[in-house]
DNA sequence: TAGATTGTTAATCGATTAACAATC
DNA sequence: TAGATTGTTAATCGATTAACAATC
């Protein structure tokens, strides 16, 4: 193989990337986007393990997952492994979303510009209160929930963002699975059940709160993981 | 032993809990807390592991590093549960937190009724908008950032919130630490540094829906981990 | 070239699962 | 009692680390 970087997406041979790799990779990705903006053109492991708190090692290892992306004495291009990284996340193309629930929490990620950023557009708010429907928040139109579907076949929504009260999370999780996403990012302190052609990432911030606690209370003696 | 429920922290003596098992101690919680609200006294390990999508198997290892607390034939008593699960994670005791950064984000989470059900009480708000500063928000105060240390160690403040811009985050971060506290719960996209004398928990909206976009295009070809 | 850094292997370590005797 | 379910062991599986030849 002449060019070290002509191999994004063909794998070096590892086949899939595990989960637990793939939750670095965002963070990478995070940090090279980060040394682009400084004008870095280079990194290494050692230098993305140390900012990261990981090994060079287990950084090697992990991009190595995907390809050959680096050069020995002179490390990796930012650049060139900032688009392997998008490709193998899924965040090379663009994904559209919907956000359900234009309370506290859902005004929020409306004007949360980390999502455009990374690939993410939120393209429209919905809800069943009429004193809400027909507004905009963040430049984005706030529709009656009743108009999902509809609405989601018509724009290629595929994700689906759930920011209500717990008690009603599960129906409009429901909801969002027939109106045909194919993902469900879910904010409500509960779990939900899906048809498992649907997947889910479920962010509880009190659960956030617990395991800094817990991090907290165990503190000198260091949990086994 | 007599009592199969008096051994709280006491563990079983597999030493101390792997930081794998805590993160799922606080779904366990959760969950608990849910069934006792719909008046059940008793579950199983198979149907906490149907609800959470873990074996039933994990979840009687998980329960008990603990102690011994179910009773075979029956199943394990819900509220004697999510008593030894608090006292584990910390969450028997309340925690004092400040947040910082009363944008969109941290007005959002002032108004989260989540923290509080779990033991946590955001004590106040700093900013350094002098049209923010003297103002109430959700009921909580908002002050200058230049108070903070003076107001932490007045008010037994042990967390941080940090919900500020990206560029702001490490010097609020220095700020925290300064001011005392003993772990940081980071909102913003950006890694921060802090002494390991001080945890943290980074959340970062946008990688939850890289996750979510890496599972969906993994799809079939499901990831190892 | 000499120095730096990769990709990969082997060894270690930790986490999950299956099975089952113990027991309510 | 018979049925149900635990706690624990042993086996399996996956993830991390250390070391180093390859190479820019």
């Amino acid at each position: 193989m002449d060019d070290p970087a002509s191999n994004a997406s063909g794998a070096t041979g590892s086949g899939p990337i595990p989960k637990a790799v793939a939750s670095r990779l965002s963070l990478y990705l995070r940090e090279l986007q980060h040394l682009i903006e400084q004008g870095e053109e280079t990194t290494s492991s050692s230098e993305l393990g140390r900012k990261l708190g990981f090994t060079d090692a287990q950084v090697r290892k992990d991009l190595a997952y995907f390809g050959h992306f680096g050069y020995p004495g002179i490390g990796y291009r930012c650049d060139k492994l900032v688009g392997a990284i998008k490709k193998i996340l899924g965040t090379d193309q663009q994904w559209h979303a919907v956000l359900v629930g234009a309370g506290n929490l859902g005004r929020a990620l409306l004007g949360y510009k980390g999502f455009q950023r990374q690939g993410f557009r939120v393209v429209a708010a919905f809800d069943t209160d009429a004193s809400k429907v027909g507004s905009q928040i963040e430049g984005v139109a706030v529709v009656h929930l009743d108009q999902l579907t509809e609405f989601a076949k018509a724009n290629r929504v595929r994700l689906g963002i759930i920011a209500v009260p717990a008690p009603a999370a599960q129906a409009v999780a429901n909801r969002l699975v027939a109106a045909g996403v194919e993902g469900i990012l879910n904010f409500a302190p509960v779990t939900i059940e899906l048809p498992d052609t649907v997947r889910q990432v479920g962010v509880d911030l009190a659960i956030e709160l617990e395991q800094l606690s817990f991090a907290i209370v165990t503190r000198g003696e260091p949990p086994t993981g």
